[in-house]
DNA sequence: ACCATAATAGATCATTTGATCAATAAAGAA
DNA sequence: TTCTTTATTGATCAAATGATCTATTATGGT
């Protein structure tokens, strides 16, 4: 409960929310939180932790590699499941103050994300690329940002946006994959 | 001086930086940055300014409005002029604290890109694109999202990446354009 | 019912931090 | 030089904040 009410509230706040403001937010002292957290450090990584843990499917590596289906099927799929997992306030703006303030966490999160479903996924439009002309892996970071760009104008500039993002993502893979000659099935 | 250490200073910690580091990095004393702003949230919104003004070029409305020349000519400088405007060290990160805090001049700054630049560019490129296939305001915040993640990458999240960002912005812009069926010259 | 353990509260400490104020040093005009 | 104004410092206040410690209350097993 500690740990939810704690993501709520950096979430909102950053990571320097005083403890204080915290436990009257949970209803209790502000003692209570250092008998299960012995330091604010301590509450902060539980946070990560949890915040990160659990939003990774272990399927998409999978999922992505799977050669019985479209390229085009997969990296829709792919990037639907993924915002769907990302795209909240917590997590979004969780991941941005972890990430201004450099933490591990964060950096490791992004080394799993190149290294095991972009890399991977840059591969398999190569293989599906039918010309010369073949993706590096900026291609794909320009793909990833440009949907990822969509949470952070919601949860993180809170502009005005639309609260579907599934026809923009549709629209971006498409964009991406056609220019490398790899057309847009249905 | 103050307002130039400040933005160094914040950029790096966040806007919750402490006076006394400061003015240590400043060598001078605490007590000499209450005598030039007589709040701290002063001196933060004095560092806003500083950061956010002369980083928005006048001549970008009239230079994605010039059909004198290509589509792709005008996209292309407009966004390496941008890109050459907006990423830095200091400006990338005073904007996204700024952006988490819920700033004013953030808002108003996005709603500058969006209607006096983006838009525009929006209907520059309906009126260049030769079928039925036209931009909406979300297919160009997606071109500027997957631009502007290169900044992110580089200076919140800090993570390797190419220095000279150039070539990912032509190849971004291409593939962008010719999914309106705009070729890309040269 | 009894007891050991865990949960919770309240008071309090030590540090940090924004802000103030009086005093001193520097600068510049007359 | 002299005087006024500005720049700068050092000491200090008051509030906020992470953390601690003791006492009290609840819980669950026997």
């Amino acid at each position: 409960m500690i740990i939810a009410g704690a993501t709520a509230y950096f979430s909102e706040v950053g990571l320097e929310g005083n403890t204080r403001e915290l436990s009257k937010r949970l209803g209790v002292t502000q003692s209570l939180i250092f008998n299960y957290f012995n330091t604010k450090t301590d509450l902060i990584e539980a946070v990560y932790r949890a915040v990160y843990l659990d939003r990774i499917s272990p399927d998409w590596p999978a999922l992505i590699g799977d050669r019985s289906r479209s390229i085009h099927d997969r990296t829709l799929t792919f990037y639907r499941e993924y915002t769907h997992a990302i795209f909240s306030y917590e997590w979004m703006r969780i991941f941005m103050f972890s990430g201004l303030a450099g933490a591990e966490l964060n950096r490791r999160y992004l080394e799993f994300v190149s290294g095991l479903l972009l890399r991977p996924l840059m591969e398999e439009v190569c293989l599906a690329a039918p010309g010369p002309e073949k993706p590096e892996m900026e291609d794909i970071w320009n793909l990833h940002g440009g949907i990822v760009y969509i949470g952070i104008r919601r949860y993180i500039y809170q502009v005005p946006c639309p609260e579907d993002s599934g026809p923009e993502i549709r629209a971006a893979v498409g964009r991406f994959l056609s220019a490398f000659d790899i057309p847009c099935q249905d």
